[in-house]
DNA sequence: CTGTTAGCGCTTTCAG
DNA sequence: CTGAAAGCGCTAACAG
C-alpha cells in the first residue's frame, strides 16, 4: 500500500537536467539572476515530480522554525481558546505555525512544556502563567537561546518582560463606580488567590474606590479563594453571612459569582435586589443561564491572544534590539447580563 | 542583552578533548563500544559546556520529527478540549510532541493546515473533519509521504482509514428505549446535517427502534440544523407547533436542546412533563442551568483522544504493516440530568 | 547567468 | 575501543 517513494529532492532535479543544485534552488526561489530558460526548465520538472521542499532541512540550515510556541494553564477555559483564536490568526497571516501546550496549572508541566518547545526550537513564546508560578527562572534561561517571550493574561510581576493583560485597575473600578452609582455601599469581593497579581490589583482598587466615594472600607468583606470548589463555597458561605451581609458583591469569575448567586438562592435572597453579583466574563452561555450575574467585565480574549502574538512577531524579526518592553493593557467594558433591580 | 552565545556543538567537544565527533557522538548515547573513561570524559564536558543536541538536526537526520498533529473544528467546544487532552496525555507518555489547528469547520481551512502540517513533517495526524467535508482526498494524499491519519469522533465515511468515533447506533438505542420505557410514543428528532454519518446513522437507529417497539414512524418528526442559529431555530419551531406535539425531543446536542427547551418555555409547556428533552453531552455547565436537558448521552471525549493517539502511535511505530484498519465504537451511557416528570 | 564548494549538527557505516 | 568520511537537503559565498 505504503510505496516508498522517496521525494524528490533539489538534487534529483539538478541531475535530470544536468545542471548544478545551485541553480536549481534558486530557479525556485525565482532568484534574479537565472535565465528564463532555465527557470522555466526547472519549475516545470519540479512540478512534474511533484517536488515540495524538504521544510526540515530548511529549518536546519536556516536557523529558524516558522513556530511558535503557546503555553497556557487549559484548553477547556474558553477565555484561553479565544486567545488561541487570536494568536493563530495573526501567526497564519505571517507564516507561523503554533505549538500548544497545557500547563494545567501546574509548574512541573509549564517547565516540561517551556522545555519541550525549547527543544523544538520555536521561535518564540506566549505565555500565560499557571496558578503556581511565583518563580519566573524557567522563562529567563530562554534568553540564552534568544527565544523571546510574550505574557498574557496571567503575566509575571516583573517590569523587564513583555506582557499583555487585562486592566484589572481600570475593570475593577468601572464595576465598583457602576455598583455605587447604583446605590450599593455595602461591597463584597471574591477574589482570587493572593500570590496573583489581578487579585491583588483588585484589592487595592477596591480601597482606592471606596475612598474616593467616601465608604468606610470593611476588609472582611474581601474574601479569597483559590478557585477550587471547596475553598469557593467556604469563601461564599463565609460572604454571605456577614452581618449585614453585602448587598453587591464582585466575583473573579463567572463561575465563582454562580456559586454565589446559587447559595444566595438557597438562603431565599432575591436576586438583584437583596443581593447583586457581578464578575469578570469567562463564561460561554450566559445567555442559557437562569440567574446570570447581573453585569461581566469583558477582557477580549481573542484581542490579548491576537496583541501577544503580534508582539512576539515584531520582536522575532528585530531580535537585535530589544530596547524596551511592552507592557500593554486592555481596557474591559462592562456588559449587563440580567435585568431588574 | 542577548549574548550571542552560540550554542555548543559535539564537534566542539570533541575538538577540546581532542577526540573524533563520532566518539563524542556515540559517548553521548552510551554506546558500548566507548571507553568507561572518555565517556565520562565526554559526559563532564558537555556538561559544563550546557550542550544540548541540535533537535532539529536530529529530525533531519532521522526523518522523524516526534511530532503529531491534530486537526480539528474547534477548541472552544468543550468536547474537542477534552480531546485533547487525551492526545496529549498519551502523546507525552510516548516522546511526542502535539500541533493544534482549527479548521472552524472550514474545508479550505483544513486543507491549509493539512498542508501546514504534511511540511512541517509531523509524523502522524488525528483528525476529526470539519463540518463542510465531503471529499477526503486531500487526507488520501498523505498516504504518499507515509504520514498515517487516524480520524475521531467526526470520521469520514470510508472502510480503508482508521477510525475512533462515538457509537451512535448504540447511543440513540439508549436514549430512545428510555424514553419509551417512560411512556413515551411521539418522539421527535432534531437532527444535524443530512451529510454527517452521524445524522443518517441517528435516523436510521429511530426507525429501527420504532419497528422494534412497534410504534408507526413518522417522518415528520425528524427536523435538521445545519446547527446554525437560525436553522435550529427554525427546526426548533416547526418540531414544537407539530400536531400532535411530540412528547419528547432527542436532540444532536445541548445547544440545539437548550434551543428548544428556550422556545419550549416560550409556548407555556411544562418542561419534563408537557415535553421532554434529552440529547447528546457537550457542554460544561449544565449543572448551572435553569432547566438542562433532562438527560444526555456522554460521549467520552478524552476516551476518544487517547484512543485514537494511541491507534496511532502503534500506527508510526510499525509504519510497515498496514494490514488491516481501526475501526473503534466508543459507547456512550445515559446520564439523567433533571429530576421531576 | 551558472557552477563549485563548503557547511549547518548529527548519525552511522566502514576501517582500523 | 576509536576515527575518518559520507551524507541527510538545502543555501549562499565565491568564483568564474
Amino acid at each position: 500500500m505504503a510505496e516508498e517513494h522517496k521525494l524528490p529532492t533539489i538534487k534529483e532535479i539538478a541531475q535530470r537536467l544536468n545542471i548544478s543544485v545551485s541553480t536549481v534552488s534558486r530557479a525556485l526561489h525565482d532568484h534574479p539572476s537565472i535565465g528564463l530558460r532555465t527557470k522555466m526548465r526547472v519549475q516545470q520538472l519540479a512540478d512534474e515530480l511533484g517536488y515540495e521542499p524538504n521544510k526540515i532541512a530548511i529549518f536546519f540550515k536556516q536557523r529558524k522554525t516558522y513556530a511558535i510556541g503557546v503555553v497556557l494553564p487549559s484548553l477547556i477555559e474558553e477565555f484561553f481558546s479565544k486567545a488561541i483564536s487570536g494568536i493563530e490568526d495573526v501567526a497564519r497571516k505571517n507564516k507561523y505555525h503554533v505549538f500548544i501546550g497545557q500547563s494545567h496549572d501546574d509548574v512541573e508541566m509549564e517547565k516540561e512544556i517551556i522545555t519541550a518547545m525549547k527543544d523544538q526550537h520555536v521561535d518564540g513564546l506566549i505565555v500565560s502563567l499557571s496558578k503556581q508560578t511565583k518563580n519566573y527562572d524557567h522563562f529567563m534561561a530562554l534568553e540564552k537561546y534568544n527565544i523571546p517571550v510574550v505574557f498574557f493574561d496571567r503575566v509575571p510581576s516583573l517590569s523587564n518582560v513583555h506582557k499583555v493583560a487585562f486592566d484589572m485597575v481600570n475593570g475593577t473600578k468601572q464595576m465598583l463606580e457602576f455598583l455605587i452609582k447604583k446605590g450599593h455601599r455595602r461591597i463584597g469581593i471574591l477574589n482570587g488567590p493572593e500570590e496573583m497579581i489581578s487579585s491583588k490589583e483588585r484589592t487595592e482598587t477596591y480601597k482606592q474606590v471606596m475612598i474616593k466615594n467616601r465608604i468606610k472600607i470593611d476588609m472582611s468583606l474581601v474574601e479569597s479563594t483559590d478557585l477550587s470548589l471547596e475553598s469557593t463555597a467556604t469563601a461564599v458561605e463565609k460572604m454571605l453571612s456577614l452581618k449585614p451581609r453585602p448587598t453587591a458583591v464582585v466575583a473573579i469569575n463567572d463561575y465563582v459569582a454562580l456559586d454565589g448567586i446559587r447559595h444566595a438562592k438557597k438562603l431565599n435572597l432575591e436576586l438583584n435586589k437583596d443581593i447583586t453579583f457581578v464578575s469578570y466574563a469567562n463564561i460561554p452561555i450566559t445567555s442559557f443561564l437562569q440567574d446570570p450575574p447581573f453585569a461581566s467585565v469583558e477582557q477580549y480574549p481573542y484581542k490579548q491572544g491576537s496583541m501577544a502574538a503580534e508582539i512576539l512577531i515584531e520582536l522575532m524579526n528585530n531580535s537585535s534590539t530589544s530596547e524596551s518592553f511592552h507592557n500593554i493593557l486592555i481596557n474591559g467594558d462592562l456588559v449587563i447580563h440580567a435585568t431588574g433591580e
